[in-house]
DNA sequence: GCAGTTTTTTCATAATATGAGATTTTATGT
DNA sequence: ACATAAAATCTCATATTATGAAAAAACTGC
């Protein structure tokens, strides 16, 4: 994923620094990162890091492969995110949704999650066909601005942070099939307008997209809902029904 | 699940603290938790708790129902969740073995993991039949002693840890068809002996179990491989056969 | 075996977390 | 609606803890 730059509230460094770790590491890849490689991304000191890494390792929300001496995500953590999906956060809140979406139309669905600058793939549902996707699988991830779930959130945050991500997100777009940023800016403007995201095959040969944010009351968007399918199923207002269905669902949602 | 009492290493006291209501929030239930009975069951100060709660409130670990000012675990722990599953972690090591033994017999398979007093699922591939299972979907939970994939982990650990895991878990084993400690600990003798946990439906009828933990050299079990299976299904040589299965799959995920 | 690199430990100092108590907010009973 | 209790939140002087520069140790490649 992004670098990552948490903005921090007052006091409690020490946590506001294992939340930059917790990240990094959370986006390392498969062969996590090396303490050097934590200090240097971090901007913290080596002796800092060293010392809040192997306390995490001590709790095993980080676990360290001992030949290589690289961090990755520990048991604990994937204990967490067990817990996390089957408490009363928000993928259960859109197990639902995603299910029942997927059941009226026979398609794909999504639930993604906002995280720094990216959109991650939180839970899904596969469609009748299988159709190739950004994010892969669960846990998946694309840049915010790549696909109709991810232009969603971006879409109605405000236009400072827009900016930034964009500005931060920028060289990665060129591998979607060179998307620019102002195509990028065009999709936001027209996702604002439309209130949901379409992607007609722009990014994936063929394979169309609808997304649209779940916005609670007050808050930036954190997640949204989305639909992936082949272009080839899009006639006349095939894509308007979806749009409404993912209304629909997202204000069941919201409404409790 | 269990009270926490999270061993904690040299300095980093604040981290520990944290950690503890991590565990404390996760364990929380549907409902969640409010401050003060996480400053109750942590025997933490009440500011104490409040600060480090709302820190992570600020960070998205945790989340706040504002209405009934309980906390849960928040919407970065499901990230976190999803990329520790797809990450080089335990899940991932696990994932074509859980496949491959439900394959090879048709049977629920799980991969269980060791969390404070208790027995976690953290992933599992369903058999031809649906079976019914202790801890039902994944993140669900069973006292560790109880099924075969618990006690297979319990049977490892020392003895001294045992004592202690049992004494804790004493009031939660009279649920399960009145399980008692001796019948544990007959358990985790029958276990050690033959190397793999066995359960012909004592504890759900009709249902049958064989559990092995996944024993990583110089480490304490932290994880298992179960099968889940109708008792009706059980020949001669079955289990033995199981067990064999198990044992080869095990092997295979610890040396790479 | 050596030179460079990365990790780990040390320790005096500065900075931070702490928790008792005060204050505010919310819940409950009349 | 008001009073009372209970819980949550805030404040601040103090002690504890985290910090990071530097030294030591462990690893790496040649």
């Amino acid at each position: 994923m992004s670098p990552t730059a948490q903005p921090s509230s007052s006091g409690a460094q020490l946590l506001d620094r294992t939340v930059v770790l917790l990240d990094l590491v959370a986006d390392g890849g498969v062969d996590g990162l090396s303490l050097k490689e934590l200090a240097a991304r971090s901007g913290l000191n080596t002796a800092t890091c060293h010392r809040i890494l192997n306390t995490l390792v001590g709790h095993k929300l980080l676990a360290r492969d001992d030949k290589k001496r690289r961090y990755r995500l520990g048991a604990r953590m994937a204990i967490y995110g067990v817990r996390a999906a089957r408490g009363p956060g928000i993928i259960s809140r859109c197990e639902v949704a995603l299910t029942r979406l997927r059941r009226r139309t026979g398609d794909t669905t999504h639930l993604m999650a906002r995280f720094n600058h990216d959109s991650v793939c939180l839970d899904r549902r596969d469609g009748e066909c299988i159709v190739p996707t950004l994010t892969g699988s669960i846990g998946g991830f694309v840049p915010l601005g790549v696909g109709p779930g991810s232009i969603a959130m971006l879409a109605f945050l405000d236009e400072d942070e827009q900016d930034y991500i964009i500005r931060a997100n920028l060289g990665r777009y060129a591998s979607y099939r060179n998307l620019t940023k102002d195509k990028v800016r065009q999709l936001i403007a027209d996702t604002r307008r439309r209130g949901y995201a379409v992607d007609m095959g722009e990014l994936i040969p063929g394979i169309a997209g609808v997304g649209m944010p779940i916005m609670t009351p007050g808050e930036k968007p954190g997640a949204a809902l989305s639909f992936t399918l082949l272009c080839a199923k899009v006639g006349p207002g095939v894509i308007e029904r979806y749009g409404a269905l993912l209304e629909e669902e997202i204000n069941a949602i919201i409404g409790q």
